[in-house]
DNA sequence: TGTATTATTATGTCTGCACATAATAAACTG
DNA sequence: CAGTTTATTATGTGCAGACATAATAATACA
């Protein structure tokens, strides 16, 4: 055996779960042997398990061994590109339209979720992205000044915060929460659509460091489709 | 520097990011020289930008170098539990109740999704997944008996198919679709909440090789958030 | 001048070795 | 025997060197 990848390793290890060779819980051979096995050295083999365990395929632990995952939590990658990208990307024409930008203080909710004092005056806007013309997604944007110094003189008129954001604020790390709401009178207006309809809803809070730049709120338009695999 | 690990390295690099030290669309330096600057090897700054590349924060491409990505598409990782995990996860009890088991002829969306020929048998299973008993989520389940010979013995009544196929079915790959859709009858009588409301559902197909395992529709309650971070 | 061929180069992967570290098992001790 | 200390061990990480590969740049050629 001469060509012994990592991902040939890969694969016939998820063969052997697969077939149930090893069975979830069960512990499989140690690096060192499947290295022997392989004829290949340690390193590869572990390149290859660590990726799966990434995956949530198998569990790693020193000293424990490696073994199949008992309660298989899988892992799968949401990718989360720009709007426009994400527009472009199925062949339709990308739209932009500001509908409000005012420095106010927030409300509760906001303060609360972005982790700061109550009433701090924030960058509020609300725009509408639009596929072919039509609204595709309604975004609520807050954004705290005092983490993006220069966020007075963003061009909100013809670009999006989304935008903006993404190519000016040093990248950081945030969260996301994916929900189903009634579309709010705002959404309805927005949007185009009654009051009520189902709406698939991403909220998305962005730091930098303990800072919160920036907590939107994207109401999709009725059916979209957020897609991910295994 | 004595302690270079390839995490300092990362933290390194994203710090350079962040400040604009390197810019958006901007070549960063080779492998090698970076290897020279951080006084380590070229394997460890292999490493360090391989793992960053995965998360979409710069490309790589041979011959050409690494650099920072001009379009960032961040990249979330969705953690997909057994619905019995999640649940007692947040410290609830779990309960479960099938509603209902047949064997049937699926219906045309059903087929199509599931790349199978029009009117195949399928056994389509109906369960309710409780938290604290009250509804979690409505299961409406399709499992292709070809793909999965012993299904016929598996005890649904006890059991959810959610658990059964994830203790019992070699998988090797599926898909997922999240929407926000208005509450049919069935869902509205499934989880006690009125006709239209807005729930959050997921849509999972699962395949060992090329055929369908299964496919199911859950229907969360109303309040149900999907949560991941970047 | 446009096209095909041939370097060149940065990343991709593998090897063999070394030491670090966390977690367990074994030994010890009061 | 319970509790503490001390091996032991599988994975985690790092290094130096080698060859592979893809993509670009340079060159040769028609």
């Amino acid at each position: 055996m001469s060509h012994t990848s990592y991902r040939t390793i890969q694969t016939e290890v998820l063969r052997r779960i697969r077939t149930r060779v090893w069975q979830p819980g069960q512990i499989i051979p140690s690096e060192v042997d499947l290295a022997v096995e392989f004829n290949c050295a340690r390193a590869t083999i572990n390149r290859a398990l660590r990726e799966l365990a990434e995956t949530g395929i198998i569990d790693r632990r020193r000293k424990a061994g490696t073994r199949v995952s008992l309660n298989p939590v899988r892992k799968a990658t949401l990718d989360i590109p720009m709007t426009r990208i994400e527009i472009e990307a199925r062949g339709l024409t990308y739209g932009y339209k500001m509908l409000a930008k005012n420095n106010i203080p927030a409300p509760e909710d906001v303060t609360v979720r972005m982790n700061l004092v109550p009433l701090q005056p924030l960058l509020h806007v609300k725009c509408l992205h639009l596929a072919d013309g039509k609204p595709h997604v309604f975004e609520d944007r807050w954004i705290n000044p005092n983490a993006v110094s220069n966020v007075f003189t963003a061009p909100f008129e013809t670009v999006s915060p989304n935008e903006w954001l993404l190519q000016n604020v040093p990248i950081s790390g945030g969260d996301i929460v994916l929900t189903a709401e009634p579309a709010t009178v705002g959404d309805a207006a927005a949007l185009g659509i009654p009051k009520g309809t189902a709406l698939f809803v991403a909220e998305r809070r962005t730091f930098i460091g303990t800072d919160t730049i920036t907590f939107v709120r994207l109401a999709y338009a009725p059916g979209y489709r957020m897609t991910t695999h295994i």
